[in-house]
DNA sequence: GCCGATATCAAGAACTATTCCAATTATTAC
DNA sequence: GTAATAATTGGAATAGTTCTTGATATCGGC
């Protein structure tokens, strides 16, 4: 075991620094889990998957981390209701359908050629900087 | 001073049940609260300003008042981000733009014949009971 | 109008996701 | 290497909300 990197071959390569983030032990693991689980998890959640590589690492850098990705616009917070936030490597601009049989969460694409905020009689002189769509419902039997 | 309703002209009239919920003094005053503050209010604003009329009820109350008529399709909660909850009695389909400058929350209305759901790629068969959108932006001077 | 059953309310305690704090450890710049 | 800076840790604090318990009010049947 001389390499650093290579030994597991689907193993995500991640950089240094990503937008001027330092891209510290703590913060690339928390990425790492958030890139090969695309499930939405919590915080919590992730604190729990990333003992198995950092055993040490606290619930309180996990947020750390969690929110430093966030701020730099590496990945992104989604909120469901009032539940726990939880967080998704998806930077395309997406929405979220929330199974509410399953929990499972979505990512839902936007049609090509959609712009969300044409549908909308929004106030005079309102400048977007972000939208956020989040669906409610089930997936039927097929 | 006989009349019981009548006596202020703007007073709005509140049944003494609304789709199977029994209207009582407070569930009432909540409510009447949320039509004429059509400024999104949090619990708590509306338990400051309820006070006036009913100076011994209780936060917790308010709450309960908040979540039954939540609960019975008769206003809705609004969350945005980890913020407290608001409530909103517009009960017609509509999106939310927050503006960040002056904290104001603005209803948006979808332009007429528009239906969200056509616009975007939802996983097969699913079937949605509802949609939230939310938009942050600032209103420019003009 | 009374009575037991049921619903609602009030006050405060409990809960929980998240943030804050202070001490330690790691990294950077020189 | 050393000083300055940034990140991490563990635990305490915070805050919005929910829960619990006892008191009050309302309802349906008589
Ligand atoms: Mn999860
Ligand atoms: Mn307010
Ligand atoms: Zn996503
Ligand atoms: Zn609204």
């Amino acid at each position: 075991m001389v390499s650093t990197t290579s030994e597991v071959s689907a193993e995500i390569e991640i950089p240094e620094e990503i937008s001027g983030l330092r891209m510290t032990r703590q913060r690339q693991e928390v990425y790492r889990i958030l890139q090969s689980e695309r499930n939405h998890p919590t915080a919590n959640d992730v604190f729990m998957r990333v003992k198995d590589r950092l055993p040490n690492i606290s619930l309180a850098t996990v947020y750390n981390c969690l929110e430093a990705l966030v701020q730099h616009g590496i990945i992104r917070q989604v909120n469901f209701e009032r539940e726990s936030s939880r967080y998704c490597p998806n930077l395309s601009e997406h929405g979220h359908f929330h199974d509410e049989v399953t929990g499972i969460i979505h990512d839902v694409d936007f049609k090509s050629g959609v712009n969300l905020a044409d549908m909308l009689s929004l106030p005079p002189g309102a400048v977007i900087d972000d939208i956020e769509i989040t669906l409610r419902g089930k997936i039927a039997i097929s």
